[in-house]
DNA sequence: AATATATTAGAATATAATTCTGTATTAATT
DNA sequence: AATTAATACAGAATTATATTCTAATATATT
């Protein structure tokens, strides 16, 4: 596993755009569609990359709404701990769960339509996970920087 | 702009894999190709989707160690505040960045290859940007869930 | 009910992905 | 250094898929 330059510009395109043709990708890197289509399977082959997927717009969605979850749990016996993970990941409003070093011991990404549809989450979903300490919420005020790609 | 079953279904699907073959869409929703070929443009027209991305794993391009960067202006004057936000931009390592409500006011999504240059990073490049008051790093142990997707 | 609009299916066509062949380049082996 | 093997490449040939076209059906509008 050794990427080389041309390597990470197409990883680095990819990211950025799946859905052009191979010849493009070939026109910005100088190289022709054979050789940039062998290299897309040999990304794949190796793992890394993983997949594609369609990235959609919250807004038009509903689901605009979003908010970091910050969450200390009541006691870390494993058993608990492992139900509380199993727990998060059927929550649908839930797109990523971190567990985390410091104050908190998980972050969540929720996004919901709004603060009624929140709460109801809270409520409802979240807080009726037993095992769970505390919480504290940091609702997003603007996406300053959103980007799914990873800089190589 | 309202979305039936069938185009939030398509949503799902190529939130998932954006790389089936449209006739492939077509059998899982019942339609035909050229149904989900429209409503795949329509999706797009609508800005429902935006765009298409491969995903890469963190690991195999050495970027495997995360940490949400949680900070604090030094104070809250307009210019100051965009400012610091046009210099979080231009940092690669940061692929997420949020205005959030709380006890902080930023919260960042860091990506480097370890705790050295994650240190470097933060000496070099965050604290480096004039206006930060106080940062709280929560270094990721392991992602319980990590998805793109949005549940519709 | 009549008309317009949008959605669909299936066929025809255009475009792109994939495979194939041969060549050049690099790396490994002796 | 010469020889072999392995890898990466380009261009042509083929296959598969996307896209367009046509007509029919359904849905909404007046």
């Amino acid at each position: 596993m050794d990427l080389d330059h041309l390597d990470k510009q197409l990883v680095t395109l990819l990211q950025e755009d799946c859905k052009k043709t191979t010849k493009q990708y070939a026109d910005s890197l100088g190289l022709s569609k054979t050789a940039v289509y062998e290299r897309i399977r040999r990304l794949e082959r190796l793992g890394v990359i993983t997949n594609y997927v369609a990235l959609v717009n919250k807004e038009k969605v509903k689901r605009d709404f979003t908010v970091l979850c910050h969450i200390r749990l009541a006691q870390h016996i494993k058993e608990n701990v492992l139900r509380f993970e199993r727990e998060i990941l059927k929550l649908e409003e839930v797109s990523e769960c971190f567990h985390v070093s410091g104050d908190y011991d998980y972050i969540l990404k929720v996004h919901v339509e709004n603060m009624t549809k929140f709460r109801e989450f809270m409520v409802t979903k979240l807080t009726a996970i037993s095992n769970i300490g505390s919480t504290q919420s940091s609702f997003v005020i603007s996406e300053v920087k959103s980007s799914t790609a990873i800089s190589i």
